[in-house]
RNA sequence: GGGCCAAUAGCUCAAUUAGGUUGAGCGCCACUCUGAUAAGGUGGAGGCUCUCGGUUCAAAUCCGAGUUGGCCCA
């Protein structure tokens, strides 16, 4: 592409972004970028990976294109930036799908596929999705190293889970435990208690009475669960509680019942008794020891047999007045509290259920049954031993396996831990390491999570994950003696089989049969996989393939930055942490940005499954990747959520359409011109750049540097204001208009190369400064500036900085006054109703100070032009305009401590006041009414507002919020004004009849035109030299058969008509 | 049920990070300009700052309770 070559008059982001992407690929875009930037200092971000089931959502085109701005701001910032970016491959959620492809029920069906087949079609799987999601991010616009994505199920990455983990356990952190877990029935493995999504479902509700043992009546539990009443092992109080006993009486019978105070009505309400009456009264203490008898004791036979078993115990899990009676069933085989307390005590833990959620033989009478399905009989066999006291259902929400929605079930069993509580502390105090935005998702929501954070379980009895690289000794039951391989090499060296280091895949299929032996030990393979949130946890290694390949982690190692959504503080924040802590002491990550979510325009969560969700491949059918970057990117990155919002698309479409039109504007001048951006550079024009160049180019710096300190903040989208606010407001409504007419001139002129110098820096600026958000359409306007002077992509070039030379406060200051005047004189206008296309006889601007005399003195012409006045009158803050009146405004943070609760009172008074001159005196006295004894109006309480005479309309003008003057626009007519303000509007309508007959701009016509009015008729006819001129007629004279028409204007007729000379000449 | 975050104009967000008469952009309506033209300019309408209490002369802002939404956890 040439320089200034001829552009699309619209903007179209299909078009462009296509041929954009065409170019790219024919000139290798991205790896010349990245080579360009090899020698910069070394930036290491990584990538959290997306899981790959389903395709990109908005949360994801969110997340990468916030990636992607920051990735490419860093290049152009001159660092050498690692941009692998990652897929997590494995896990329970692919294996359901997978699962679901097959029509698969249950781990049986698996089995008999064959491991090693069923291994094949989740890779199989997760490659396909993975490639999807390729494709839409490539699509996105975003960079990254797309041809060498790390995939968590590569030999290289799968060893550096094991890596990780085998550090994890020379530290002492690995160890095997019997403990109460959230297990899917289904799926038959151990969930992440983070894996459980809770549901609102239909449950029983029993309240089952215990017999006492050793005493009269029973004491009164409830339980949704009744599965889990055969595990029963004790009854827990709260120790301080207040509880009763209670006689109650149902069809003649009467029961003493023991229940929580606070639940007693209600207890003996389900239970519809006749009648009751407490009768005792105690603490929880007192219940401490009391025993009593299992209620299933014949049907479950196994039932637990230990010393101070079936007694009542004190627990902090207990709450009086919650849910329940106030007396806890606690079964340790089954829920976490109960069995942490349970084991406290020194219970033996009684789990007859196995993984399946089926009775095993210790669950007596219903073995072999589901657990679900044996709560009828269960609650059946209650009642028939009597032990039944109410029995209902409730509405409750209940944990279920996020991937396959069955109900989980809490069952004690053998998994494999990261002892993350053993260290605590230094987790906390990694924790002080990383900087994060915003802070209080450290300091609050991330600390809370890691105190409160349990041993990680990393163990699940499935196929598709990284395997444990654990072996045990064949016939031995705990964790006594292992061995944790390390590596491939480690594998190789120590099994007894043949394997080949290189080439060895490491997924369960393979590694279930290697075996090691050592002495007369021989070894297996504990069968478990790694819970899927580990993989991702050893990302920060993994993505420089350590230890494999050992030539970067010294020198990148930790991460310097990553970006992820809120919901991963307890993910992948939270799991690097640990694992990072666990394996290497230390925090993985330097710096976190926390983002939101994308929430639907009314502020629902998307949610795919229900279908409410917005495409983002529809967001770029409507409106281009530019656009839809340029949307999500002025979203505040920082904890809070997005609401996708069509309208905010469209202005981002104007945004861009806007920067089009200024950055196509000057096109045609500079080619007819010959202009030479590398001949004619801004310092050869240095003596000619006019006060609106200094100023655009001041503007420019600190737009730069306001840009640059909010990326540095992790706030692109204040960047992105910025940078809008300047193209927008700064170049296209004011620049530009301001300096049209001197790229019109054809003559050579010092000032115009000024102007094209200014705009040519202030565009190619602009544009690299726009192109970490909007690649495509900066890559084209880039191109068509720099042709083959610059680098073949946008993306080569640096991060603009701020030139100190061109740097101006002070004129930044008195151009904003400019503008403030000119928009106050617009004001002023409309109110006094008096277009702009007349003139006014002055405009008078009242100075507050002495800036914006300065100001106003040195652009007296521009202002005149601008405002369209005869001549500008200035006032400076000494004088006043005499013409004029005053009222009071007042200040209330002088008045709120000078006059207390009366301040209110007294801003009233001194609003309503008119006075004739601003003196406190003349307020003061306009305010009596309302002043007490000794109070008195001071200069800083009020400022004095004034009030226009007629025919004059004044705005207050100021820049920030701050006042700094009035402009008063005289609108009076006189003779003058009127004949060059009804001339205007001759030609003004001339030009729309023109344009009716679409003729060429140079075209000249007849012109004829009669007004109904005869004094403004003779007015008009001072100026018909004017008028001929600027709407190019040649002849004046009658016109038969031209366009003709009928106006009304500001109160006369004016009937005009016009012909084409040309075409008048044809028909002669 | 608990923790964190949010709630300000129809929409998206500000309000100088220990209170002082609520602002911008977009959208809407009206007017206007016409050598960027499916552009540009000016104005207007539109707010009990989610609710209820409290502190204070004064609260969008500080405190307490609640409501709604989001995320996380049980």
């Amino acid at each position: 592409m040439s320089r200034f070559d001829e552009v699309d008059d619209q903007y179209d982001p299909h078009e462009l972004e296509q041929q954009v992407f065409e170019y790219w690929d024919e000139v290798d875009a991205y790896e010349q970028t990245v080579e360009h930037r090899s020698d910069g200092e070394s930036y290491f971000f990584v990538d959290g990976p997306p899981y790959t089931s389903g395709s990109a959502h908005m949360g994801t085109t969110w997340n990468k294109s916030l990636k992607d701005v920051y990735l490419r701001f860093l290049r152009m910032q001159g660092y050498d930036v690692t941009d692998r970016p990652g897929y997590d491959m494995h896990g329970l959620p692919i294996e359901t799908r997978v699962e679901e492809r097959l029509g698969f029920e249950n781990k049986q069906d698996i089995e008999e596929f064959g491991e090693e087949n069923f291994i094949q079609e989740c890779k199989d799987y997760a490659n396909e999705q993975l490639e999807g999601l390729q494709e839409d991010f490539q699509d996105f616009g975003v960079w990254m190293d797309w041809d060498d994505p790390y995939r968590t199920v590569e030999p290289e990455y799968m060893e550096a889970a094991w890596w990780g983990f085998s550090k994890a356990a020379d530290r002492g952190l690995v160890e095997k435990g019997h403990r109460s877990i959230s297990q899917c029935p289904r799926c038959e493995t151990a969930i992440a208690n983070n894996e459980v999504e809770y549901e609102d479902v239909e449950d029983p509700s029993i309240y089952v009475k215990f017999d006492l043992a050793d005493r009269d009546g029973s004491i009164v539990i409830w339980t949704t669960t009744p599965w889990t009443v055969p595990a029963n092992t004790f009854v827990a109080v709260d120790e301080d509680g207040d509880y009763v006993g209670v006689r109650a009486e149902k069809d003649g019978e009467e029961e003493l019942l023991y229940v929580a105070d606070a639940k007693h009505e209600e207890v003996l309400k389900e239970g519809r008794y006749d009648d009751y009456e407490v009768v005792e009264e105690l603490s929880g203490e007192e219940l401490l020891g009391w025993s009593y008898e299992h209620p299933l004791a014949e049907e479950v036979p196994d039932h637990v047999d230990a010393e101070g078993a079936f007694e009542v115990y004190a627990a902090d899990y207990v709450d009086t007045d919650g849910d329940g009676t106030g007396l806890v069933h606690s079964a340790p085989g089954h829920g976490e509290v109960d069995f942490e307390r349970g084991r406290e005590l020194g219970f033996p833990i009684f789990c007859p259920v196995g993984g399946d959620g089926v009775y095993t033989e210790e669950g007596g009478k219903y073995a072999g049954q589901f657990v679900k399905d044996a709560d009828p009989e269960i609650t059946a066999d209650l009642e028939d031993n009597g032990a039944l006291l109410a029995s209902g259902t409730v509405n409750h929400s209940y944990g279920h396996c996020w991937r396959c929605d069955t109900g989980i079930l809490q069952i004690v069993t053998d998994q494999w831990f990261i002892t993350i509580t053993d260290i605590k502390e230094d987790l906390l105090e990694n924790i002080e390491d990383s900087e994060w935005h915003p802070e209080w998702a450290r300091d609050n929501r991330f600390r809370d999570f890691v105190e409160e954070a349990p041993d990680w379980n990393v163990s699940r009895q499935r196929y598709w994950g990284i395997p444990l690289p654990i072996w045990t000794p064949e016939d031995r039951d705990d964790d006594e003696d292992r061995i944790v391989v390390s590596d491939r090499e480690e594998l190789a060296e120590r099994v007894d089989q043949d394997v080949d280091a290189d080439d060895v895949d490491l997924h369960k299929d393979t590694v279930d049969d290697l075996t090691i032996t050592d002495g007369d030990t021989t070894y297996t393979r504990v069968p478990d996989v790694f819970d899927v949130w580990l993989d991702s946890s050893v990302a920060s290694w993994g993505t420089l393939d350590y230890p494999s390949d050992d030539s970067r982690f010294d020198e990148l190692w930790p991460a310097d930055f990553i970006l992820e959504a809120h919901d991963q503080t307890r993910g992948w924040f939270w799991s690097q942490l640990g694992m990072g802590t666990a394996a290497l002491g230390e925090s993985p990550y330097q710096e976190v940005l926390m983002h939101g979510h994308a929430l639907m325009p009314d502020g629902r969560a998307m949610s795919k499954s229900k279908d409410i969700l917005i495409d983002p491949h529809e967001a770029i059918d409507r409106h281009g990747r530019d656009v839809m970057r340029m949307f999500l990117l002025s979203n505040n990155p920082q904890g809070e959520d997005m609401r996708f919002d069509w309208d905010g698309m469209q202005t981002m479409e104007n945004h861009l359409r806007t920067l089009w039109n200024v950055f196509r504007f000057p096109l045609p001048y500079m080619r007819l011109d010959e202009f030479d951006p590398t001949e004619t550079t801004l310092e050869d024009v240095d003596e000619d750049l006019e006060l609106i160049d200094e100023w655009v180019l001041a503007r420019l710096q600190s737009t730069k540097a306001e840009m640059t300190d909010a990326f540095e903040d992790r706030r692109q989208d204040r960047a992105l204001d910025a940078l809008i606010e300047f193209v927008v407001d700064d170049v296209s409504r004011f620049y530009v208009q301001a300096v049209r007419e001197r790229m019109w001139a054809e003559e050579d002129s010092g000032s115009k190369r000024a102007a094209y110098a200014t705009i040519y820096r202030v565009l190619r600026e602009s544009i690299a400064l726009l192109a970490p958000y909007a690649p495509f359409i900066s890559e084209e306007i880039y191109a068509t500036l720099t042709g083959e002077d610059g680098f073949d992509t946008v993306h080569m070039e640096d991060w603009p900085a701020v030139d100190e030379y061109f740097q101006d406060d002070r004129l930044e200051v008195d151009v904003s006054l400019l503008r403030a005047i000119e928009e106050a004189g617009a004001n002023a206008r409309q109110q006094a109703g008096r277009k702009l296309r007349w003139p006014v006889p002055r405009v008078v601007v009242a100075a507050d100070d002495e800036r914006v005399v300065d100001a106003v003195e040195r652009h007296t012409e521009l202002l005149e032009d601008r405002l369209n006045a005869r001549e500008i009158e200035l006032v400076s803050p000494d004088d006043r305009w005499e013409e004029l009146q005053y009222s009071a405004e007042a200040d209330m943070s002088e008045l709120g401590p000078a006059f207390g609760d009366r301040a209110g009172q007294v801003m009233n008074a001194l609003n309503e006041a008119r006075i004739d001159e601003p003196s406190l005196e003349a307020i003061e006295d306009a305010v009596s009414d309302v002043l007490e004894d000794g109070e008195e109006i001071t200069d800083e309480m009020v400022s004095f507002v004034t009030q226009t005479p007629d025919s004059v309309a004044g705005t207050a003008f100021g820049t920030d919020g701050d006042d700094r003057g009035v402009a008063y626009v005289d609108a009076s007519l006189t003779d003058d004004i009127e004949s060059e303000g009804y001339a205007r509007e001759v030609i003004r309508r001339v030009q729309e009849m023109r344009k009716d007959l679409e003729l060429d701009v140079e075209e000249r016509i007849a012109l004829e035109f009669s007004i109904d009015d005869e004094r403004i008729a003779d007015l008009v006819s001072d100026r018909k030299d004017l008028i001929s001129e600027e709407v190019r007629a040649d002849e004046r004279r009658d016109v038969e058969d031209g366009h003709r028409k009928e106006w009304e204007v500001e109160g006369v007729t004016i009937e005009i008509a016009i012909e084409p000379l040309a075409a008048a000449e044809a028909s002669d």
